[in-house]
DNA sequence: GTGGTCTAGACCACG
DNA sequence: GTGGTCTAGACCACC
C-alpha cells in the first residue's frame, strides 16, 4: 500500500490537500456515516501537519456537510443530504 | 470615556468580542462601504491579540458579507446587500 | 414559549451561561435563601450538559455567596450578605 | 534524587498532594518567579494523574497567586508581592 | 441519594 | 502545542 499523504513540496495549501484526502475517504465509503473521525492529535501525527492545518480542513468538511463535530466527543462522518455543491450553502436552514 | 477594547478577563472568546467591535463600527457608519480596513497586523497591535484572532473574526464577517478581502490589497468594507441573518447562509448563491 | 436555556451555538461556554441562569433565579427571587438547588444530577438532565459544567457554574456561584454546598446533603441558596459591590462587577461581561 | 509522587493509597486527595508538591518547589526556589512549569501533559505524565487533577492543583496556586496562566503559551511562576510568611525571608534576593 | 474526586479523551481558543 | 471547555462515565465519602 502505498501511504496517501501531504505533499509538502507542492504549492497547494495542507490544508486543501487534507480536506480533500479525508474527503476522499468519505466519499469511497472507507468512513460511513456515523463513523468517528481519528482525532485531531491522531491526524496531525498521520499526515505530520500541525494542528492548525488538521482544524482548517475539518472545519471546511464539516461547513460542507460532510462530518460534523460533538463538543467533548469527536468528529463523525455525516449521513449524506443533499451535498450537491450548491446546495451545501443552504445545510442548515431547516 | 472607556476604551472599546477587548476584556481578557471575559468568558468570551476574543475573536468573538473582536468580531463584534468591527461589526459595530460598519452598522454605526463609522467605516462606510469601500474603506479599507486597518491591515491584520494594525489589528493585531491596536487589539493586543494575535493574528489568529484577527484572522478569525475578519473571516467571520467575510462570511457574513459585511466585508470582503483582495488578496494583497486588504480588507474592505462590503457594500450592504440583503445582510438579515437568515439570508447571510445564501450569500455566494449569485 | 420560549426555554431558557443553554445556547450551544453561542461562543459562551456552557458554565458561564448556565451560572447567568442560576444567578438570576436566585436574584429574581424565584429561589429563595435556604431553597435547596435541583440535584446536580437533576441540572445535567435540565440543561443537557455534563456535570463538569454544572460544578463548574456550581462552584462560582458557591465562590460568590450566591449557594452553598453541604457533603451529602445538597446546594442551597446563601442567605444574602454583603453580596452588591463584588456581584455587580463579575455580572455580564464587563 | 528521590522522586517525590503522589501517594495513590492515601485518603487525602490527589489534587491537593499535588499542589502541595508543586507550592514547595516554588518555595523552595527550584522553580523561580518568570519560569514556565512543565505543561499540564507533562504534568499528567510525571504524576500518573489526569488533567483534571492537574488543573485542579493549578487553579488552587492560581488564585493562591503562586502561578499564572498566560492562553496558548503555559504557566509561570509568579513574582513574590506579599505573600506573607516565608516569602518575607527569601524576598529581596532576587 | 447527594456532592467530591477521578479517568480518558475529545474539540476549542490562543500565541 | 499551550491552556480552556466539554463529554460520559466511574468510584468514594457523606447524610
Amino acid at each position: 500500500m502505498n501511504f496517501e499523504g501531504i505533499d509538502k513540496i507542492s504549492p497547494v495549501p495542507y490544508y486543501y490537500q487534507l480536506e480533500q484526502l479525508l474527503r476522499e475517504r468519505v466519499e469511497n465509503g472507507e468512513w460511513k456515516p456515523g463513523d468517528i473521525l481519528p482525532s485531531e492529535a491522531e491526524l496531525c501525527s498521520t499526515f505530520r501537519v500541525s494542528r492548525t492545518v488538521v482544524r482548517q480542513a475539518l472545519n471546511k468538511l464539516c461547513q460542507d456537510g460532510i462530518v460534523y463535530k460533538e463538543k467533548g466527543r469527536g468528529t463523525f462522518v455525516a449521513k449524506p443530504k443533499l451535498q450537491e455543491k450548491f446546495i451545501q450553502r443552504t445545510y442548515g436552514f431547516y
